[in-house]
RNA sequence: GUGGGUAUAGCUCAGCUGGUAGAGCGUCGCGUUGUGGUCGCGAAUGUCGCGGGUUCGAGUCCCGUUACUCACCCCA
C-alpha cells in the first residue's frame, strides 16, 4: 500500500516554520483590530448558488476552481473559494447591516480553489481578511488600504507594491467595456484570449505574454474614462491615502478576478516571488450586497494571502515568530527530583512561565543537551543534593552562571529574570 | 487546465558512458565522579518517489504514475 500523503497542494505548517506563519498571520490582523474591526468565524462550505451569484458565474474561481459537492440531503454546497460573498451572506443573515455603520469585520482561515499547485498557489490556501460595508465614503477606502500596507510593514516587508487603480462603477464601466472590446477585436488573439476578451476584456490588459503586451498600445484605460462621481471618489482615496502616509503605484491595467469590485481595487505584489507575487489585493464592491438579497450598501474589503506573506518573508531572509518555545528547560537527575521538578514545571506553568521538562530518563548530559537545544535561557537542575536541601539550580545558559534557590523562590525569581531580559531586548 | 524541469538517508546534495549506494549537516553515544554550546572519536538510518519494461545485471536506459517545481493561465 502506498505511503499516505497529504492531498495535493495542501500546505502543512509544523515546528521549524510553524511559528512563522502564526506570527504572519497575527501581524497581518493585528492593524484590523486596532481599528475597529470585530471578528467573524464564518462556515468553510455555504450553498454554492451564494458563490455563483456573489463572486459570478463567469469568473474561473466560480467556474473552473470550485469544490462543489453534494450533502446527504441533496444540496450543493461549495468550499469556500473566497471569504467576502460568506461575509456578506452572514451580514444579511443576522441584520448587522441595521445596526450602525459602516460594519467592520475582519476573518482568518482557509479557502479552496482547485487549481494547478505552485509555488505559493495551493489548493488550500490561508487568508486574512476584512470588510468594512455600509459607507462609500472614500476615507474608508483609505483606511481599508492602510490597514493591509501597515500589517506588511509591520513584518518588515519592503519589496512590495501596492497597485492602484478605479475600476468605475455601473454608470461608466458599460460604456468604457464596449469601448475596449472595440479596441481588443481589431488586435491578433488566440482562440482562448479571445474568449476571455468577450467574457472579461479587463482580463486581456494583464496578460503577460509580449505577443499581446506588443499589442495593446494606445489601448483605453478605465481610469480615463470614469464619470464625474467615480473620479471624485478616486481623488479622495487618494488625498486619505496621502494624510496616512501610503505609497502607492497607478496600475490602469489592473484587473480583478471577481465579479463585483468596483471603484477602488488594489492590489499588493511583492517582487521577489515570481510568478505568484500577488500577496494581497482587494477592492470596493457597490451592488454585492443587493445581489445577494441585502440593502443597497456598499463595502470594501481586502484578502491578504498568509500563505504568501510568509514565502514573502522568507525571500526577504525575514524570520517572524522567531525565538524559543519554552522559557525553562527542567533537568532531573534521578526518581525523586524528577517528581520535584514534574511539580514545579505544573506551577511555572500556571504562572505563565512557559516550561519544558527533560523526558525519558536520560543522563545529564544528554539532559542538557536536550536543554541547550530547546533554546530555553533558562535550565532548572535538580539532583539529590537537592533534594535533600529543599533547593533548585536555575542555570542562565547564555552567560553560564548558576545560582541555588528555594523551591518556593523559584517562580518569582525566574518571573524576575525574564521581565528584566524583556526589557533589555525592546 | 496547457507546456517544461526535478524526485537518492531527517535536511542539502554527490553518484562519469548500466555492475546491487556516499558526503556534509542533523540525530544518538563516548571523551570516567552532577552540567549544554566548541573540539575529537564512534554509531544508527535508505525497499535510490511508486508501478511496469529492456538487460545476465538499473539509482543510472524506456514507458506510465504520483508529488514537487518553473512558465502560461488564475489569483492570495
Amino acid at each position: 500500500m502506498a505511503q499516505l500523503q497529504a492531498p495535493k497542494g495542501v500546505p502543512e505548517y509544523f515546528p521549524g516554520r510553524s511559528s512563522a506563519f502564526l506570527a504572519v498571520r497575527d501581524a497581518l490582523n493585528a492593524p484590523a483590530r486596532k481599528a475597529g474591526y470585530g471578528y467573524v468565524e464564518l462556515p468553510m462550505f455555504e450553498d454554492t448558488a451564494l458563490y455563483v451569484r456573489g463572486v459570478g458565474e463567469s469568473t474561473d474561481v466560480v467556474s473552473k476552481e470550485m469544490y462543489t459537492f453534494e450533502d446527504r440531503g441533496g444540496r450543493s454546497l461549495s468550499l469556500r473559494p473566497e471569504g467576502t460573498a460568506g461575509v456578506m451572506r452572514l451580514v444579511i443573515e443576522h441584520s448587522l447591516d441595521r445596526g450602525q455603520l459602516p460594519v467592520k469585520l475582519w476573518y482568518a482561515g482557509a479557502f479552496f480553489r482547485a487549481e494547478r499547485p505552485q509555488h505559493g498557489r495551493y489548493r488550500q490556501l490561508q487568508q486574512v481578511g476584512l470588510e468594512a460595508i455600509g459607507s462609500d465614503d472614500p476615507a474608508l477606502d483609505a483606511e481599508v488600504i492602510s490597514l493591509a500596507d501597515e500589517g506588511f510593514r509591520s513584518l518588515g516587508l519592503k519589496q512590495f507594491t501596492l497597485q492602484l487603480t478605479s475600476l468605475g462603477c455601473a454608470e461608466c464601466r458599460p460604456p468604457y467595456r464596449e469601448l475596449l472590446q472595440a479596441f481588443l477585436a481589431n488586435l491578433e488573439l488566440d482562440e482562448a484570449t479571445r474568449e476571455r476578451a468577450a467574457v472579461n476584456p479587463l482580463r486581456v490588459l494583464d496578460d503577460k505574454r509580449e505577443s499581446v503586451q506588443s499589442q495593446l498600445a494606445g489601448v483605453p484605460y478605465m481610469v480615463n474614462h470614469l464619470c464625474a462621481d467615480c473620479q471624485t471618489h478616486y481623488d479622495d482615496v487618494r488625498t486619505a491615502l496621502r494624510l496616512l502616509k501610503v505609497e502607492w503605484t497607478e496600475s490602469p491595467s489592473l484587473v480583478r478576478g471577481l465579479d463585483y469590485y468596483t471603484r477602488t481595487a488594489f492590489e499588493f505584489t511583492h517582487h521577489l516571488l515570481g510568478a505568484q507575487s500577488g500577496i494581497g489585493g482587494g477592492g470596493r464592491y457597490d451592488g454585492l450586497m443587493s445581489s445577494l438579497g441585502g440593502q443597497e450598501l456598499s463595502g470594501i474589503g481586502w484578502g491578504l494571502g498568509t500563505d504568501r506573506t510568509l514565502l514573502a518573508c522568507e525571500a526577504e531572509g525575514l524570520d517572524p515568530g522567531a525565538g524559543a518555545l519554552v522559557d525553562v528547560f527542567a533537568v532531573p537527575m534521578g526518581e525523586e527530583a524528577k517528581a520535584v521538578l514534574i511539580a514545579l514545571s505544573g506551577e511555572l506553568r500556571a504562572s505563565g512561565i512557559r516550561t519544558d521538562l527533560a523526558y525519558g530518563n536520560r543522563g545529564l548530559k544528554g539532559a542538557m543537551k536536550a536543554a541547550d537545544r530547546s533554546g530555553a535561557p533558562y535550565v532548572l537542575i535538580v539532583g539529590e543534593q537537592e533534594v535533600a536541601d529543599g533547593t533548585v539550580v536555575v542555570k542562565n545558559m547564555s552567560a553560564g552562571t548558576q545560582e541555588s534557590v528555594a523551591w518556593e523562590s523559584v517562580q518569582s525569581l525566574l518571573a524576575a529574570h525574564l521581565q528584566k531580559d524583556e526589557g533589555n531586548h525592546s
